[in-house]
DNA sequence: ATCGTTTCCGCAAACGATTGTTGTTCAAAA
DNA sequence: TTTTGAACAACAATCGTTTGCGGAAACGAT
């Protein structure tokens, strides 16, 4: 069935398109009377303008990209809820792009943005990627970058954070408070900029209490690589660690199998915090007291700032970084 | 910066755009002495075809949605991901649309689609949503659905599902089995097609073995509801069930802190089969036996249906459904 | 009666690519 | 020499919408 066009309203009401044009958007030079007309034909006939045509001639896609690394779990949906929601609610559309952790396919991904042209981009880094470099030809066609999570410093583009540093201290730091000496830390790749951070702010932690800190007990996980044995290997040491610090949900869940295996409990054996999203620390018992780290509010704020970005002109960068909260629960 | 276009070639060239064109198409009509200097300058010039004029002038967009009733957590983001690899290999993207649940904000996506228009749509659909009637306006616009795992049967749109009533039914007789005969029940919103289905799977492989439904012991549990209370009331019962039936990742990990809370150790106190995406089962201790339903598998059938769709004209629906594979672990 | 001002609307170009049709050139066949 | 037909490329229309500009009509003010 073919669509109604402006034509053909703008034909039958024997006036022209672009009286119709205006008329459905408001337009001061149009007298009230033939606004009220059109607009009911347009509504008799189910009139729906043609995106492709009214973006063709805007010259935007009306398309913001996600681009992924790799699909988590825990985090990424809870994000990509936040985002949809903002982003809808201004007109655009989501599209989702996955790097698959791989260089090359982001450097692709980020090609495709620049081709249909997407009118802004929200970026989380993979593991391959070093620099920035491969984000020049977006920056020069002046399409907004949001990098989140995942990010490198820069100047260049717009960043959305969590205190990484601050929010790894914090737990560890709470840890330590409650007399725990031996506490195991367990992170994401080594490469990524945001395990480094949350490294960091484990060990100065640790240093601020003068604490040594016990190479053999930081764990780096590659992504979905079992932890298990390396982690049980640790809790079979004796003195036995009596703390664990997991910087993500994934890590989380890793724990949980091992303990059950080796019959300790949390809290009474082993405490635990972590930094989480919130739905896995809540579903295990005794729950997990947690730094959080919501997805949802990070979608929504990536996509504000997107948007925000989007809308100003010249382009300015951003930069903010959420705190998260500590959420109190039963594993300390 | 501007973005070269073909007419910008045409004139540093002196020929005219047509000719452009076709010789970056290939086509016969142009010799391959123009065809190389046209080709030659689009490199050199990094020309990038405009999608926005493209697909209007072809009158497709090359989007596909993805419309979503709810975020969840493990079966969605593998969907995702087999999802958006097929379709971005053969030159679609993906487009992601969250109904929440909410069967307005369904209609309101699926005019969007219509709007843009999309090339395709893939849907799962809200507990609300009780007909199709809704995607009528879709279907005379000629554009191919794929309606997968929340599914209304239908002979109007394809359809993709996994033998939800024989995985059911699989995975309680494998309980019953083994000797198991109080068996307890986790199920999703009873409103739901896909919850009706495993129930009725459930109930007839209690009926094989003329064993008595308890109808106590079968929860329906609504989305993200918390489900410890209702099972931790049973299991407290004498006689004690001695086994549980889930038919989701999200009952699974409901079951977990249940169980660690009452001292109940899996198999040793009570068995578990459950329907799952994989990665939860396997992350457990012990590891949980479970019919793998992968989101993965499904995402690019999707996929593969939806894009065979689009290339067949007329549009022939295609329905099909994944036999799920036990995989026998150790929770039995 | 004349000159501004409004008010309202149509004309036509434009966005960038594609494609049916027409036209030119050149060489081979008649 | 004329005809025929490849081979190649230009012309122009087109997709649906928006928008700068110009112009007609109507009205009030001088």
């Amino acid at each position: 069935m073919k669509r109604v066009t402006i034509k053909d309203i703008a034909k039958l009401l024997q006036i022209a398109p672009s009286t119709v044009s205006r008329a459905l958007a408001d337009h001061p030079d149009i007298s009230s009377q033939t606004k009220k007309s059109v607009k009911a034909l347009a509504e008799e006939l189910d009139y729906k303008p043609n995106h492709l045509a009214v973006n063709f001639r805007k010259k935007h896609s009306g398309l913001i990209a996600l681009i992924l690394p790799e699909i988590q779990m825990f985090f990424f949906p809870q994000v990509i809820k936040g985002l949809e929601g903002v982003i809808r609610q201004k007109g655009f559309s989501l599209i989702v792009l996955h790097s698959n952790n791989s260089l090359a396919l982001e450097q692709e991904n980020i090609d495709l943005c620049l081709q249909y042209p997407v009118d802004g981009v929200i970026l989380s880094l993979t593991i391959e990627t070093e620099n920035l470099d491969h984000l020049d030809p977006l920056l020069k066609s002046e399409v907004p970058i949001v990098l989140y999570d995942r990010i490198l410093p820069s100047q260049l583009v717009s960043t959305l954070t969590i205190d990484d540093q601050g929010a790894a201290f914090q737990a560890v730091n709470l840890l330590i408070e409650k007399g725990h000496k031996r506490i195991i830390g367990l992170f994401g790749d080594e490469n990524l900029y945001i395990s480094k951070e949350r490294l960091k702010g484990f060990h100065k932690a640790m240093e601020a209490h003068q604490l040594p800190a016990e190479q053999e007990w930081i764990i780096n996980a590659k992504p979905f690589s079992d932890i298990s044995k390396q982690l049980g290997a640790i809790l079979k040491t004796t003195p036995r660690p009596t703390a664990i610090f997991a910087m993500s949900d994934e890590l989380l869940i890793g724990i949980h199998s091992v303990l059950v295996q080796l019959r300790l409990k949390i809290m009474k054996d082993v405490s635990i915090v972590s930094i989480s999203e919130g739905d896995i620390p809540n579903l295990s018992y005794p729950k997990i007291t947690h730094l959080h780290h919501s997805g949802y509010e990070v979608g929504i704020k990536a996509g504000e700032m997107l948007i925000k970005m989007i809308q100003t002109t010249p382009t300015q960068q951003l930069h903010h970084q959420i705190t998260p909260r500590l959420v109190s629960l039963d594993s300390v």
